[in-house]
DNA sequence: TTGACATATTCCCATATGGGAATATATGAG
DNA sequence: CTCATATATTCCCATATGGGAATATGTCAA
């Protein structure tokens, strides 16, 4: 039973360093076939076209063949996906912070669940 | 040599599904409690305190000691991180993507480097 | 003190990951 | 066809990860 498939979405995707590297190059230059990926990151090669599979495989960026090379460039509007997600929390850092601390304090009075998942200990004597 | 820390930032922290429902829970009920969280989620104890703890050390929830409880609360403001990394893409969805395809064409021209950390082959007679 | 409750920590295991090394595939030149 | 270039794929290894199970820590009540 899969319960979360943590994989192989956009958060997943540019939660590498390397990757999000990657994303602004393709974002700053426009469209950069492989080679001058692995010279520009300095990466062997094969290490630059597993982080793009990555990239790639969900829809970060996309390839134009060209010739020999592979010239990739964004896909940016699956960026907009963690942008929305993000941009739900804005209003709050604009709050300042205190309120929310009491907040937490007051709303704390009604946390009293009993969690179900929890297994007794071991049957008291 | 590590050339590239992966880990422990906030990219890394929201890459996972649960660890994104538990901010989401947090924006949108306030402050939690443990316990409630593992009710809420229905993860045993310990996968949801290690979710909170790799949350609380990138500083995206905080927490209060409330007599047995710990009660977690967002720390909006390292969002805010991934929000401004995002939205330097934003003009970019607003375009149509077939000028950036054209771009790619266009620009390919110019993707001629000879990447070093390509070994030769085995020599050539 | 002891005991119950709430949470954290540790150990274990299966899987995913990044990078290195080697090799395979594709495409163009001749 | 063969060869060289450009990239992708595979194998390997060390490390990180998520979740399960068990245990440890902390805090309150009696």
């Amino acid at each position: 039973m899969p319960p979360a498939p943590t994989t192989a979405d956009v958060f997943n995707a540019i939660a590498g360093p390397r990757r999000r590297q990657i994303v602004e190059l393709l974002e700053r230059r426009g469209a950069l076939a492989v080679g001058t990926l692995v010279v520009t990151l300095g990466l062997p090669q094969p290490a630059v076209s597993k982080h793009l599979g990555v990239l790639r495989k969900v829809g970060v960026v996309a390839v134009i063949k060209q010739g020999k090379q592979r010239v990739y460039y964004l896909e940016a509007e699956k960026l907009k996906a963690v942008h929305d997600w993000v941009k739900a929390f804005e209003e709050l850092w604009g709050h300042q912070l205190d309120r929310i601390k009491e907040r937490a304090e007051h709303r704390a009075r009604e946390q009293s669940e009993s969690p179900a998942p929890l297994k007794p200990r071991k049957g008291q004597s």
